[in-house]
DNA sequence: GGTAGTTGTAACAGAAGCTGTTGCAGTGAG
DNA sequence: CTCACTGCAACAGCTTCTGTTACAACTACC
C-alpha cells in the first residue's frame, strides 16, 4: 500500500474545484471529480466528506447536486487540508510501554515527544505556506 | 497498528547504547536492549541491522557478542537514524495515475512534489538538529 | 407528485505493512 | 568444541488503505 495518498487526493479534488470555479462551472459531482483523479467516486465522496466537515467545501444534494469550494482557493492552505483528512502523526511512540525500571525506558517518551513536536511543527509551518491557489497555478504551468 | 514506531525504537536502542558506553559497558546484546524497550529481541535485531547498514552501530559476533555505537553519540543525528530505519516519504502521490486528459491530472504531480519536498526538508532539518546525546540528556532529566 | 440524478454510508474484499514469535543456521571467543 | 549470540526466513494476527457494490435519503425539475 505504500504511503498514504489522502492529502494528495484531497488536494487534487480541491484544485479541480478551484479550476471549475474559475471556469464558471458552479458545482462538480463526485463522478466528475473521480474521472480526473482516476479512481472510484466513493473514494472522492469520502475525501469530500472530510473536507466538508472541516468547512472547506459545500455540498448541494438532490438532483443537480454537486460540490463547490466554501472559500476562495487563496484562503485554503494545505495545512488545513492535511488536518481535515489525515489525523495520524508522522512519528509514533512505542506500541508497548517501555520498561520503567530502566532510566532510558522511563524518560525517553517525553524526550522524543519534544523532538517529534518540533519536526512536526516545522512540517506544518511549510504546509501552511501553500494554498490551493498556489497549487493550481503550479499545476497549470506544468 | 497506528503510526510507525521505527524511529522511536531505533532511537531508544541508540540512547541505551550511549548510556551503556558512558557507564563503561562495552557491548549490549539484543536481549538486554529488548528488556529496556520491552519487546522481542528479534525486533531489536531488525532495527540494529538497519542501523549497522547505515554505519551507526557495530556488532561483534560469536560468543560474548553484542552491539556498540560506531560513533560518539554527539555525532549521530536523529535524521541519520530516521534515514536508516524509515524509507517511506511522509506523503504519497496517487496510487493510480491521474487522468492526463484533465489539466489538473496532468500537472498536479510535479506541483505536489514541490510542496511535499519543502515540507519534508523542513522536517529533516529539524531532525538533524538533535543528536542521540541530546536525547540521552533530555531522557535522564525526565 | 413522481422521477431521476446525486450524496451518504455501510459492508466487504484484497493487498500491504507492522509487530511479534518461533526456529534454525552461521559465527567466533574461550 | 562448545556455547552464546547474531542473521534471517517464515508465519500469524492485527490494522489500515484503496477499491467496489449496494442501497437509503434527498431534492431540483417536469
Amino acid at each position: 500500500m505504500a504511503a498514504n495518498s489522502r492529502l494528495t487526493i484531497a488536494t487534487h479534488v480541491l484544485t479541480w474545484l478551484a479550476l471549475a470555479r474559475r471556469s464558471g462551472r458552479e458545482v462538480l459531482t463526485s463522478d466528475q471529480v473521480a474521472a480526473s483523479v482516476n479512481t472510484n467516486p466513493v473514494i472522492i465522496r469520502r475525501s469530500l466528506g472530510d473536507l466538508r466537515r472541516a468547512g472547506l467545501v459545500e455540498v448541494r444534494r438532490g438532483a443537480g447536486a454537486g460540490w463547490s469550494l466554501a472559500r476562495a482557493p487563496e484562503e485554503i492552505t494545505l495545512l488545513e487540508v492535511h488536518d481535515a483528512v489525515d489525523t495520524e502523526p508522522p512519528f509514533g511512540l512505542h506500541h508497548t510501554e517501555p520498561n520503567l525500571e530502566c532510566p532510558v525506558g522511563r524518560g525517553i517518551r517525553p524526550a522524543l515527544s519534544e523532538v517529534y513536536g518540533r519536526a512536526e511543527r516545522a512540517m506544518r509551518r511549510e504546509l501552511a505556506e501553500t494554498s490551493i491557489a498556489d497549487v493550481l497555478r503550479e499545476t497549470l504551468v506544468n
